[in-house]
DNA sequence: CCTTTTCTTGACTAAAACGCTCGGGTTTAT
DNA sequence: ATAAACCCGAGCGTTTTAGTCAAGAAAAGG
């Protein structure tokens, strides 16, 4: 899986129908507008969650788009897999298969990144349109320190120190697989 | 935080030095060698390692790379952090303020990648070059469905189905921040 | 019917980032 | 002196990103 400002886009449009959208469909020119949106990028957007039958649509004047389901029932990471696309894998020819490298052993940090890749996909997964309007995702508040043990590998022992977190970074990405 | 193969390369020839490395420096030619990556682009990697201070140069004949710290002092974070910079924050001005739109309102969504960012940096923060080259990451195996519990956010509620994981994926990214 | 609103679709593009090469240094062991 | 290695910066081809543009089709309202 792959997040990228598209991916974000799609997300903050979601939410923003999900905020506004009642009866009545939401037309792609309220979001543009209140989300700051191109239109036609917006259209893009949609085009795909249509197809992925996360929202659905009303032509014609009044027209605009629904929520298919419950915003309960909407995972973010719904969203992105239907805006941007699985990637293509830069090295490490299949998932299931065995050598990354020529010689045919597995590269060394193989686990790591399907696990971090996993981990994610756990995260996006585990919040939803609902939790996310309803401010149920924890800002930049407390219950950090001790969330600590919340990432852990199972099977890790961490002689370590315990995670300085600098706070000026930007964002993630894991890219390839 | 950003995680490219750029970052990947990094990772996996830090792994490699670990690995490899003992009382004589370890030369780039060896890596590069061994995890099929090429010459130069090891050079530019390893420059940045050195200025962040994870590795130690020995110059002239014989000479190669230490690591500067015991294996289990380098968190994967450190060498990502080192090779793949900041990013710019593509949206949303900064961490700290206000307003992410025009308006002045915080977009919606800026706790959830915040958040997410936050977990992305704690999960690779906390492993270790020593847990990687000691196999202390757990693969595609089991332990799985109860480490559910681990990424969940502490303020949710989730009423929505626990997490299917559709298992054919690639990669993972998170852009901006 | 005609017009307007809105979705629908596909092609196209400028700019950036990525992954990588090249060519030339400098240091130092032998 | 030679050669092994690190050091460094410029450049380069490709891909991705984020977005525009243009043309169309559906449906509501008059």
């Amino acid at each position: 899986m792959k997040l990228s400002t598209k991916g974000r886009y799609a997300v903050m449009a979601m939410a923003d129908l999900a905020r506004f959208g009642g009866k009545k469909p939401v037309s792609l020119g309220e979001i543009a507008g209140r989300q700051e949106i191109s239109l036609s990028y917006l259209e893009q957007l949609f085009a795909k969650l249509r197809r992925a039958g996360i929202v659905k649509s009303v032509r014609g004047p009044g027209g605009g788009y629904h929520l298919a389901r419950d915003p309960d029932e909407i995972q973010i990471s719904d969203i992105i897999l239907s805006v941007d696309e699985p990637i293509k894998a830069t090295r490490c020819p299949e998932s299931t298969g065995e050598g990354c490298l020529g010689n045919g052993n597995r590269c060394i940090t193989h686990d790591l990144w399907d696990e971090l890749s996993r981990q994610i996909h756990l995260f996006l997964s585990g919040v939803s349109l609902g939790d996310v309007i309803n401010k149920r995702v924890l800002g930049r508040s407390s219950v950090y320190e001790d969330a600590d043990e919340g990432v852990q590998m199972s099977a890790g022992t961490r002689p370590s120190q315990p995670a300085v977190h600098q706070p000026g970074f930007a964002g993630a990405v894991v890219a390839g697989e």
